[in-house]
DNA sequence: GTGAATGCAAAGGCTTTGCACGAGT
DNA sequence: ACTCGTGCAAAGCCTTTGCATTCAC
């Protein structure tokens, strides 16, 4: 089963048919072994870099925004001028490397289990995210 | 010593010349004993309740920006759609409530020590964030 | 055929910029 | 006086919206 087929079945199956782009899309995060964090922006470049016809802005968005509420795709926020997003959804964490303003995984075993001793009542926990932000050495 | 006095001698050791404005703006973060969170938005919001005379938006945002850039207050961004200032510069993290969209303070002291078992290779930790996103229990 | 998705351009929200005017030293 | 800060409106950037067209089922 070529990898086309399995986005077009994986699409169906969570009720978003399987348009050209959205194939597309799929074919650009999806297809490597590994994961990798992009923006909108480095989204649009690989879509142009891939493709010789292109997709409309709007439709990436649109495309981006339905993976992530299907759980395809992460959020990572750094600052209000800053975000990516995220093809590994497992649960781990982020080096921030500010010189060249890129992401790093850090795998959720990598951390020593974060023990927080305040609880809000009425409230469970959704999610811990860990933001580390680096520099260089001098 | 009025609580201005101080607030202009502040700015003035901090390189920032005291305007009217700026120790306005002073006056509504700093001035009481607990620290808190806001957006610009909420920010220019309390001016005009705390003012009849009105600060013109770019000054606001001058100001909160000089502020971050002196160490005065600490960003922290949710989203690419939300981000927060927060008057607590120390050493803490958060919790998101979800429900409500507001920020609730995490002592230091309140989070076991968190260990990473990473590095990077040249690099050094500048900072470690934990957002800890709530929600209701059902 | 019908509803969903796309593409385009326009609109929107938030933030920054440019420049003349005003205020602090 | 000189420089820095402010205010205003305009420009910018990113994202969303509206609507006609196209596509999947």
């Amino acid at each position: 089963m070529s990898a086309s087929t399995e986005f077009i079945k994986k699409l169906r199956d969570s009720g978003l048919r399987p348009t050209k782009q959205r194939i597309k899309i799929c074919e650009i995060l999806f297809n490597s072994e590994k994961t990798f964090h992009f923006s909108i922006n480095k989204l649009v470049k690989l879509i142009k870099k891939n493709s010789n016809e292109k997709i409309s802005l709007a439709t990436v968005y649109n495309t981006v925004h339905a993976f992530k509420k299907k759980g395809y795709l992460k959020e990572i926020s750094i600052n209000s001028m800053q975000s990516f997003f995220d093809t590994n959804t497992s649960n781990h964490h982020h080096f921030y490397n500010l010189d060249n303003k890129e992401l790093i995984d850090i795998h959720d075993h990598e951390v020593e289990p974060i023990k927080i001793n305040k609880e809000i009542p009425g409230k469970r926990i959704k999610s811990i995210e860990l933001l580390v932000k680096i520099e260089n050495k001098n």
